[in-house]
RNA sequence: GGCCCCGUAGCUCAGCAGGAUAGAGCAACGGAUUCCUAAUCCGUAGGUCACAGGUUCAAAUCCUGUCGGGGUCACCA
């Protein structure tokens, strides 16, 4: 059943059609003025402009058409010509018993299934996470489970950093400390030995390290390049290295991704397009996409409506030493996704820093000129940046970064203390104290991200990222946690939930509020934000506290009552769940 | 200089496919616990929506310009 909105706005559009007008118009949605009604529609108002008559003679008419539809209590015109409906309660009951008993707590399935790709996370080899990944990897993560929810097919790609200049750095840098290992003998073809010569406090000490030299002394930094241009046309040991560069740091990624239970079906990296990239370059060559410029081979991507004076750059597919960029391995990888994967992919999302947008664009044009893949299938779903209190972006070698797995470890300590000063019975084990802990820091973590909008910048607030009063994530899980304590009173006290009767102001806006999770999904869905699903979650949860504080509920002596609302507590926690789930955040027992 | 993003309450941010009285959280102030978890709730105070024009019955929202901040602009990723 779609919820009350969608299907008024169904009612409304056949009303305006009758009328002669665009059915369009009659689009319904939850009122500004609550006070006054419970929906509303603006549509007669733009119809009037359209028809040039008078918005309120057409909102009259409107009324007369749509008073009897089944549900409306009530419907006036307001204004200038605002159409204000209210319901029956009855048909907030029918809608919430809904939103309890279905598997999508009253949300619906997409209408098409797609195939879509979200290539994000993006973390390098070698390279400690710091705050700056929080957000590609909680952001496309989320989006991963919005779109599966929806029923997509969906594969999650790490789309590892393995492949430049920092690989070449690694190498030499290793080569200086411990030059007599197998990997640098450039006659030996292996095999080598299994146990990686390096543990990731090495790469952790050597990255920085190699990459200072190279910037400040030259002839160091052409000894990068060689080992880069080495490694990629495939010398052995340098290959055999970056295998245990890349499990090395695979296994130390998912340690912190862990704990912002952040997932993927594939942990493929720049590297593993390079297959592709030789063939890919002898094609594009010979069709005359890519053409010779400067000693590099380029495609040319910039067109006739670009705006500015200036041309958009070519799309650098081998530089003029004749090694190849992200530009090529990110083509080469779409090349990969289209002609391997099945099913066959029909979007590919790119969840990366929003500075990459010019990057994105070019490699979107160059595939669609090639003909790989479509351009409208390539979405670059760029974030904002995290700053720090001088309102630029942290810098990722600089100092003064956060890593990402101290923000991890600092609000699992902060979970930790506010257990410890919370009135929580004593009979917790230390293991179940470790959980709820982890839980905790997991929603506030993801939540204090994820509710910022996926575009605009933010600063960066350590207070807000281990705070959990207000609005914040462990505020949501106060909620659930507050209705599991409740259903488990009540049955143990052996009382059910029944049938639903919404009578009170309280129970009527959380049935309202709990009618719009459909809504949240789907524009969180259509425009790739999350932040309107975490909107929603909260004012369900403030819903619900409100009503909570309004009624007894499990203590209600009335048997009619206590079983509605039991029954309105189990469809908000219901709801409250499927939406948190698909934020990735856990839901504890008790807290 | 070209292009992109941003400027809303003391602070951090929503709202921007135009609509009624611009909303949250934090901070401030005042209340609520013999009663289902006070990580909560209720209330008060706080805003020329950067500025100036324009379109419209209606502009925080759309258009133009100005100012301020950030980002980015072929061979690093």
């Amino acid at each position: 059943m779609a919820d009350i909105a969608s299907e008024l706005s169904v009612a409304f559009g056949q009303a305006f059609e009758a009328l002669g007008l665009d059915p369009k118009l009659g689009a319904v949605r939850r009122a500004d003025r609550p006070d006054l009604a419970d929906f509303q529609c603006n549509g007669a108002m733009a119809a009037a402009k359209q028809a040039r008559r008078n918005p309120r003679e057409i909102a009259t008419e409107l009324v007369e058409k749509l008073s009897d539809v089944d549900g409306i209590a009530d419907i006036t015109v307001a204004g200038p010509g605002f159409l204000n409906v209210k319901v029956t309660p009855e048909l907030l009951a029918q809608r919430t018993e809904t939103v309890r008993s279905s598997e999508m707590a009253g949300a619906d399935p997409s209408e098409e299934t797609r195939s879509i790709v979200i290539d994000f996370g993006g973390p390098n080899v070698a390279k400690p996470m710091h705050v700056g990944h929080l957000r590609s990897a909680v952001i496309g993560d989320t989006l991963k489970r919005l779109c599966r929810f929806l029923g997509h097919h969906v594969v999650g790609d790490a789309h590892l950093g393995d492949w430049g200049l920092q690989m070449g750095q690694l190498i030499v840098g290793l080569s200086e400390e411990q030059p007599d290992l197998p990997y640098f003998d450039a006659a030996n073809e292996g095999p080598f030995p299994a146990t990686s010569p390096v543990d990731i406090e090495d790469l952790a000490r050597l990255y920085p390290l190699a990459s200072g030299k190279s910037k400040s002394d030259e002839a160091y930094r052409e000894r990068c390049q060689k080992a880069t241009a080495e490694l990629q046309a495939g010398r052995a040991g340098y290959r055999a290295l970056l295998k245990h560069f890349i499990d090395v740091s695979v296994a130390a990624l998912k340690v912190d991704y862990d704990q912002l239970n952040v997932s993927f079906d594939l942990w493929k990296g720049e590297s593993d397009a390079d297959p592709f990239v030789a063939p890919m370059i002898e094609d594009l060559k010979s069709r005359g996409i890519a053409e010779e410029s400067d000693g590099a081979w380029i495609i040319r991507v910039a067109r006739e409506g670009d705006k500015g004076k200036t041309e958009m750059p070519p799309f650098i597919m081998v530089n003029s030493r004749g090694g190849v960029g992200y530009h090529t391995t990110d083509l080469a990888t779409i090349f990969d996704r289209v002609h391997n994967l099945a099913p066959k992919p029909d979007l590919m999302l790119y969840v990366v820093d929003q500075r990459q947008a010019l990057h994105f664009q070019q490699v979107f044009r160059a595939s669609e000129k090639a003909g790989y893949f479509p351009e409208d299938g390539l979405e670059h779903i760029g974030f904002g940046t995290v700053n720090g209190d001088d309102g630029k972006p942290f810098k990722t070698r600089d100092g003064g970064t956060v890593r990402l797995s101290d923000l991890n470890r600092m609000a699992l300590e902060e979970a930790e203390k506010k257990i410890a000063t919370a009135n929580l019975s004593a009979d917790l084990s230390a293991d179940e104290v470790r959980d709820i802990a982890l839980k905790v820091a997991l929603a506030a973590t993801r939540f204090s991200d994820l509710q910022n909008t996926r575009t605009t910048d933010y600063k960066f607030d350590l207070e807000r990222f281990t705070s959990f009063e207000g609005k914040t994530g462990p505020y949501l899980l106060y909620a659930a946690v507050r209705i599991k304590a409740l259903l488990r009173r009540a049955k143990a006290e052996g009382n059910a939930a029944g049938d639903i009767l919404i009578d009170s102001e309280s129970e009527r806006a959380l049935a309202l509020q709990m009618d719009a999770f459909n809504t949240a999904l789907e524009q969180s869905y259509a425009k790739r934000m999350p932040h309107f699903l975490c909107e929603h979650v909260y004012n369900l949860a403030q819903a619900f506290s409100g009503f909570y504080g309004a009624h007894p509920i499990a203590a209600e002596k009335d048997p009619a009552k206590r079983a509605s609302r039991l029954a309105l507590c189990e469809a908000v926690l219901n709801q409250l769940e499927t939406g948190l789930d698909v934020l990735g955040i856990k839901t504890p027992e008790r807290m």
